[in-house]
DNA sequence: CTGTTAGCGCTTTCAG
DNA sequence: CTGAAAGCGCTAACAG
């Protein structure tokens, strides 16, 4: 049993050598030979040394090997979202890759000036929940990478959501339909509503607003209009919101025949309840969904998605993110045709 | 625009007062009167100090407010499974409340040494893949709570496995029966096979062979006998390797009547499995699950399951933690009776 | 209530 | 290739 835990000094006071000695053996091999590193190495082993610590380092160096990770809503949220789960998936894997590691931060913190200094950098997932994260994030010393939306300045990963919604409406639409749109985060409410003539938030940067653009140049295209009664607005892409807005809309009259929906959680949702009230889909029915998650695929009927990569994105932000890439990225999707159009 | 970053020294020169001073005013309020703090706070807040620097603390103070969730496996694969998700935002919620920050570790790391000198503790979520880091929080210096697995002397979180495979096993079987089971991790083999007389690992420690002695304790009761070649070995609750056991076992001749499986995963996928081959549950095939994740209650018919609360784990391991209790705890479960028995 | 000071354990010039 | 020494930025005694 030792004592007390060893240090860099006292190892090379016992090993009759330099603290720099010891040092470089650990950190920078090219600083001495190889037979008297191995040694040292050796000896460190046996004396039960384990290494400089890392506490010291991260103050010395000013680098941890650890990323933060900030997600837009609570971990507990994100973590069971099967897209936000896939996404960090991505990220996990390529940052234990590299040999970093991983930490999860809530987009609804108050601040991340408590981890700021000890973090090497952030990756961000989605516009935080708290915008003071974001101000915060935009002069940030330390490296920023966010996805699915845009700090000026900060490199970005994201798919094109304007023209993405736009295929799968257009695919979706035809003349005469009467169309429904399930959104998300488009108005500033916690529950689930239609968004009437209520202030939309984030106009300009939030990808609801951009794939809700597409939905509309699609419909526009099919002389089709959507008035804002038959716009619902989701707090979260979350089954219970969507079974709400689910028995909504298909009691409302006339019911809509085309259901476009941001995601594909609530799309699955509002398939499970059009069919357990005996609605035919696709033909009383259209419903397009959006993310591509298996679930969708192995649903009956299938779903018609947007299918991203959200493994994709987080590989590509922590790539970003350790290479310092600097430039924003636009990631490619796919239209899949499923049964449900 | 700063030229650089404020240090503590920096600013108590600025404000004419001593580092102390200032150190105090952010950590120890009761060292100094309230006006004093307050305006020193104020005078930070205006010159862009934002406090003192988070990587110095962890230095210094040997804390960091940083803990390790420690996996089974890797992150990629815990963070999509529906327990351990769950799991985690139980812990997730319970840190964030306390201020501390969650760093996700994978299972199959090499070690934990290079977090160990800067995290506070560890909550270790099932046996981690790679041994050696059972060896490693065995002698860690800093505090460590175990969950579904024990660690000598360290504290712990349970459930009773064997006493809750007994019941829900006891509840499914009746004298006559022929029985399978769907075992995790039982052997060491990457795929799914059976068991046969294939070697058993940590027999007398990991939670799946404490499940199995309840079934086969059940199974005696009942004068059943399950010989090993009824045994199934997946080396995850993964619905991949569900499947292909769920096809070696439906199409064996003769079919079991009964199967024990021991995840909720793993059991809905064999349920739709037979439900495609046109089997009748529970009237041809009775099938038991473990865990009660919400899927289970959702299908049709719904599972008969062990449940046990993912995040109920959570919040006890994180409060273990922080509060430095240093008892293992055994949680309640509950039998949830379904359609498929 | 305030100021001085000795480290926390390490890395990295810079001379030798 | 090695050793001495100056901090990284802060906290907690301790003395005033």
């Amino acid at each position: 049993m030792k004592k007390t835990k060893l240090t860099l000094k006292d190892v090379a006071e016992q090993l009759g050598v330099s603290t720099a000695t010891i040092s470089n053996a650990f950190n920078r091999p090219d600083q001495l030979s190889k037979a008297k590193r191995e040694e040292i190495l050796a000896q460190c082993k046996k004396i039960g040394y384990s290494g400089p610590n890392k506490a010291a380092q991260i103050l010395r160096k000013g680098t941890s090997n650890i990323v933060a990770l900030v997600l837009a809503d609570s971990i507990s949220y994100m973590v069971s979202d099967p897209v936000a789960s896939t996404f960090i998936k991505g990220v996990s894997s390529t940052l234990q890759e590299n040999g970093k590691h991983l930490l999860l931060y809530a987009g609804d913190s108050d601040s991340i000036l408590d981890v700021v200094d000890f973090v090497d950098g952030f990756i961000c997932y989605g516009q935080p929940r708290n915008s003071n994260l974001v101000t915060e994030l935009a002069v940030s010393p330390k490296p920023v990478v966010t996805v699915d939306f845009d700090i000026e300045d900060k490199p970005s990963i994201n798919i094109d959501n304007e023209e993405a919604a736009y295929r799968v409406a257009s695919h979706a639409l035809n003349e005469g339909d009467n169309v429904a749109i399930f959104g998300l985060r488009l108005i500033d409410s916690p529950s689930t509503c239609r968004i009437y003539d209520s202030p939309l938030i984030d106009v300009d940067h939030s990808i609801a607003h951009r794939r809700l653009d597409g939905y509309l140049r699609a419909a526009e295209e099919k002389n089709i209009t959507v008035s804002n009664e038959r716009i619902w607005h989701l707090p979260e892409s979350d089954r219970h919101f969507a079974r709400q807005a689910a028995k909504e809309v298909l009691t409302s009259s006339p019911r809509p025949n085309v259901v476009l929906c941001m995601s594909d959680i609530i799309a699955l949702e509002l398939l499970h309840l059009a069919l357990d009230m005996g609605i035919k889909v696709p033909e009383e029915l259209k419903i397009t969904g959006f993310d591509g998650i298996e679930e969708a695929e192995r649903a009956r009927p299938s779903l018609t998605t947007v299918c991203q990569s959200s493994a994709g994105k987080g590989i590509e932000a922590s790539k970003a993110l350790l290479n310092m890439v600097s430039t924003k990225s636009t990631l490619p999707f796919e239209l899949r045709i499923g049964e449900t159009v």
